[in-house]
DNA sequence: GCGACAG
DNA sequence: ATCTTGTCGC
């Protein structure tokens, strides 16, 4: 799949994005997926950055966590809309990690909810070709066609501002704020609603996700206590 | 020019 | 994202 791109500039980075954003496939199940990979990230200012990638079994649970870490001098500042470029290098080092490679991505983050249709999720997807989804804690593109209930398990549209669906505002749980759901590349947009609908949830998050969350602090706590 | 703005 | 204790609510 070759090296990982990274701009000089936001000028190449955004024609970047749209380039790669014309790859991404928005359909797709993934019925059948079990091994997935949950990726999540944290850092402190002046610390690097701690990447994680969990490996979870749908039907065993957490298999193992690799890591990947980036000094702070070779980060891609963090700019609304370009995250990919900070996070994604330290993603596929942790996923190197790994012992095995998984069927699918879950990534903290926006799919195709992103305004050149390549959040960090398309992004990992189309790099690595492989189906992923974007799950992310808060809004950065597009609006809702509607409330969001307060029920668990309501999920109403992301709408571009063309009107086009670009995901899903999920509450996953009863009295927590909502995720928001988007296909990062090779799933529909059913689909991927679908899939982060069965996974299981004690809390806001996915498992996975919450998992790959709690481990990415304690990795950056162990760094230097 | 005025807001909005993943992590 | 992180800095941070107790506190309100299901």
């Amino acid at each position: 799949m070759g090296p990982f791109p990274e701009p000089k500039d936001l000028q190449t980075a955004m024609a970047l994005q749209r380039s790669l954003a014309e790859r991404v496939v928005l359909e797709g199940s993934l019925e059948g997926v079990r091994r997935i990979a949950a990726l999540d990230a944290s850092h402190r200012r002046g610390k690097p950055l701690v990447a994680v990638a969990v490996l979870y079994h749908l039907e065993k649970g957490l298999l193992c966590v690799g890591l990947g870490v980036v000094p702070e001098e070779a980060l891609f500042p963090y700019i609304p809309g370009f995250l990919s470029f900070r996070e994604a290098p330290a993603y596929l080092e942790a996923l190197k990690n790994l012992p095995e490679p998984p069927e699918a991505l879950l990534v903290d983050g926006q799919g195709i909810a992103h305004p050149r249709g390549l959040g960090i999720a398309s992004h990992l997807g189309v790099h690595l070709d492989l189906p992923s989804i974007g799950v992310a804690k808060s809004l950065l593109y597009g609006r809702l066609e509607a409330p969001l209930p307060l029920e668990a398990g309501s999920a109403v549209r992301i709408l571009s501002p063309e009107g086009r669906p670009l995901g899903y505002a999920y509450r996953s749980r009863k009295g927590v704020k909502p995720l928001f759901i988007s296909p990062g590349h090779r799933v529909g947009l059913e689909e991927a609603l679908a899939f982060v609908k069965h996974l299981p949830t004690r809390f806001r998050l996915p498992e996975p996700l919450r998992l790959a969350h709690l481990e990415a602090g304690k990795a950056l706590r162990q760094l230097d206590p």
